[in-house]
RNA sequence: CGCGGGGUGGAGCAGCCAGGUAGCUCGUCAGGCUCAUAACCUGAAGGUCACAAGUUCAAAUCUUGUCCCCGUAACCA
């Protein structure tokens, strides 16, 4: 089984841009894996606890709950809009969640992992953070960051993070926790040197923050929002869930497969926090999840901000432009790890040229000859030559690289080769000229051996488009009347996908040219 | 010397980890084709791969130094 999960989001704002690309990074793995024949399970969710939630609701004069329930609806409308096709969903405020939370927290006490001290210090409201000395700038202030500052004394439980640490130092380095990209490595073996001198604080005074999962052994305190939250991953796996839970079976799912994150939260949430907590909960090595750490969008080189106005929102784009081109764009405009620019001319020019231009015209004129000079049927022939042969070697190299693509989570790569595969046979119907050859009748052979290869290719192409485009893949497949090509795995493909005498449908335009640029 | 990322034809980027003819998309110029979504195909121009030194038979790629740019300042992916 192949467990996939994102980020949870937190819900005290809409959704921007960089949670849709999480969101169909993640499930385009996902329905790649599926088309490899693999069991999966995606989950994804939002993280709805927190002292954040509770100022935006109070900025906003709504209960808490009222806030959540309402903000955790713009993003399941969001993962709707990219079709993106989750098996699980992670809400934090869940009974079951909380449930799991506090048998984790009774067990790591019971286990002696977690103390109470008093604490006197400088609190960061905005942070929800105590400052040390490290936060301090040079001229021994705390900066603007951390917002408010305040002196501030109270007692709280802590979570022995700093005796896990030396473990987790080794993990990292013998990659018992994967990270990708590589170059991610040694900002957490940075960051676990910070880690090595301070414990976590886990909890928070009920008397100031009620919003959350209170602690079974000290009903006084909720739960830090980052320890709720992280355990969501194994707590909707189905880690210690009751006998009649309709959740999935833990043994089956753990470990993930990927966390599949942004580069924010690496340090120190997942890359720190997260193993030592798996670690101090008995979890062995064997049992320790990878990440994979995405970059951001940036707009025209600058961060994306409220305060600059740049936010760009999936949900206007989708309606703009529709789910293929946004999910094409975010999948083919960015290398997997890295920053890119987010630029809608740039989502315009490659879903017309690549999609439009490239894969729908194919299909489309393949179609229409197809029609039109063989009555819509592809019957058997005799006919090759050397032109058919580079073609079905391309689609041979095609099922080497974009698998191999693939695997390296590299999504730009393997829709590079799929292009590169729709330009060659572009130029072999320009080569092989079938508009001439059914000028004269004794080509017929010659014909239909032309206008299999075309087909075929574009069959070819609509299973590799499945994981990134599935309602256009459907679509191309509707017309080539070859739905039995959906349930083909990975393995299954090979050369002669549509068999002699197959009969195609009345074609039309799979991806509409997007039209001039969006009026804003 | 806090940490990290980056500097590649007009634009945007890949390649760098595992050195070996510099690649992609767009743009520009010229041509071809007409089945198709005014789409498709071919050819051309355009780069001392930031700079310098080093290692090597060979460096965009490895090492060292220098100069620039951007994050690390949540809006949080």
């Amino acid at each position: 089984m192949i467990f996939l999960t994102t980020a949870i989001d937190y819900p005290n704002g809409s959704p921007h841009i960089g949670h849709a690309y999480e969101k169909v990074l993640t499930d385009v793995l996902a329905r790649y894996h599926r088309l490899c024949g693999q069991k999966v399970y995606f989950l994804t969710g939002v993280d709805q606890h927190g002292q954040k939630m509770v100022r935006t609701a109070e900025e906003q004069g709504v209960n808490v709950a009222t806030l959540a329930k309402k903000n955790t609806k713009k993003f399941t409308k969001l993962l709707d809009a990219l079709s993106i096709s989750n098996d699980g969903w992670a809400e934090t405020i869940d009974p079951t969640h909380k449930a799991c939370v506090q048998k984790i927290l009774q067990h790591l006490h019971d286990d002696g992992q977690l103390y109470k001290k008093s604490y006197q210090g400088y609190y960061s409201i905005r942070q929800e953070q105590f400052l040390t000395d490290q936060e301090r700038d040079t001229d021994g202030n705390f900066g603007p960051e951390w917002g408010e500052v305040e002196e501030r004394k109270e007692e709280n439980w802590y979570f022995k993070l700093s005796e896990h640490t030396a473990w987790l130092r080794e993990a990292m380095q013998s990659n018992v926790v994967g990270i990708e990209p590589a170059f991610r490595k040694n900002e957490v073996l940075n960051a676990i040197e910070k880690a090595e001198s301070t414990d976590l604080c886990i909890s928070r005074p009920k008397e100031r923050l009620s919003w959350g999962i209170p602690l079974p052994f000290d009903e006084d305190f909720v739960t830090y929002v980052w320890f709720d939250a992280l355990i969501n991953y194994i707590s909707f796996a189905g880690y210690l869930k009751d006998d009649d839970s309709e959740l999935p079976n833990f043994e089956e799912l753990w470990p993930a497969h990927l966390h599949v994150i942004g580069k924010d939260i690496m340090v120190p949430a997942h890359s720190i926090y997260w193993p030592c907590m798996l670690h101090a909960i008995g979890f062995s090595d064997e049992q320790m999840p990878n990440l994979l750490v995405h970059g951001w969008w940036n707009i025209r080189g600058e961060k994306m901000s409220k305060s600059l106005g740049n936010i760009v929102d999936p949900m206007e784009l989708v309606d703009a432009v529709g789910t293929d081109a946004v999910r094409y764009y975010l999948a083919r405009d960015i290398v997997t790890g890295k920053d890119s620019d987010f630029d809608t001319e740039r989502l315009f020019v490659l879903f017309n040229s690549e999609m439009a231009n490239g894969l729908g015209n194919l299909l489309n004129r393949s179609l229409n000859m197809t029609k039109a000079s063989l009555d819509g049927k592809l019957e058997s022939y005799q006919h090759d030559d050397e032109e058919c042969q580079l073609v079905r070697k391309s689609h041979a190299s095609l099922l080497e690289n974009f698998p191999q693509k693939m695997a390296e989570h590299d999504l730009r790569g393997a829709l590079e080769a799929l292009v590169s595969f729709i330009t060659d046979v572009n130029t072999f119907a320009e080569r092989t000229k079938p508009w001439e050859l059914k000028k004269d009748e004794s080509k017929r052979d010659q014909l239909t051996a032309v206008l299999h290869h075309m087909c075929e290719s574009c069959a070819l192409a609509s299973i590799l488009l499945q994981p990134f485009l599935p309602d256009a893949a459907a679509k191309m497949q509707g017309q080539l009347n070859a739905a039995h090509l959906a349930e083909l795995q990975i393995k299954d493909l090979q050369w002669g996908l549509l068999p002699a005498g197959q009969t195609i449908n009345k074609p039309k335009p799979v991806f509409p040219r997007l039209q001039a640029q969006e009026t804003d």
